[in-house]
DNA sequence: TAAACCCATAGCCAGCGAGTTATTGAATTG
DNA sequence: CAATTCAATAACTCGCTGGCTATGGGTTTA
């Protein structure tokens, strides 16, 4: 199976589905009727959208009657966060490296 | 103009290419020959790779003779760490003012 | 129960982008 | 200066994906 940010990275690349995840975030719950009516594309495609954040753990999905909410879930950005500071890290500990190579030398 | 996290997001999404970032946040600097000889593609590849990287500020080149060097630049990342901290900051304020409604409604 | 509504799925199409080979320019080497 | 090497660009192919329309399954309303 796929990293956790890999699919992250992928899921979120497309402006599209990004701005659904926002909506979602700034506002809570939202039907798919009501996040269409802001997409400026057809319902389809949102379906579509929330099918891949669904399936990324970025949401989830509440029935109720006929109506489908959606809600973000924020924990699902962890993974992001933690590679981004995984790279610094590397960053650091090669700096690290070099101050105790320059240490060595000093001697 | 793109908002900084926008290009982020599309450049980090393909794999090779964020395999590549890696390496240059691991190893520092490195030619395209080194990355080349671990990407397991053409150089040619890995050359429009390094071209879209480098658009979106996640590494600098360095010419010296024929070989050029390129680095990572992990500042690029803070867009990205800053994008998911606003969203997780959207959740938060939700929070708060599903809070103060609570407390306005036990009065 | 017929009609209307909400959402998901199916099927299709067009554009984008990641890969290739071929080539060029520039720098080193013999 | 000829040959070689390094990297970038050009030109092309092809698979993936984001959009659409059409439809179906489930739920509420008249």
């Amino acid at each position: 199976m796929p990293l956790p940010h890999e699919i992250l990275f992928k899921t979120l690349a497309d402006p599209t589905r990004r701005a659904i995840f926002e909506r979602l975030c700034r506002e809570g719950d939202q039907t798919v009727g009501a996040l269409t009516a802001h997409a400026g594309i057809s319902q389809p495609a949102v379906s579509k959208h929330l099918g891949v954040l669904k399936r990324a753990g970025l949401v989830k999905d509440r029935h109720e009657g006929r109506l489908t909410h959606y809600r973000a879930e924020l924990g699902a950005l962890d993974p992001l966060v933690g590679w981004a500071k995984e790279m610094t890290g590397f960053w650091q500990n090669r700096f690290d490296d070099l101050e105790d190579l320059l240490k060595r030398m000093d001697q």
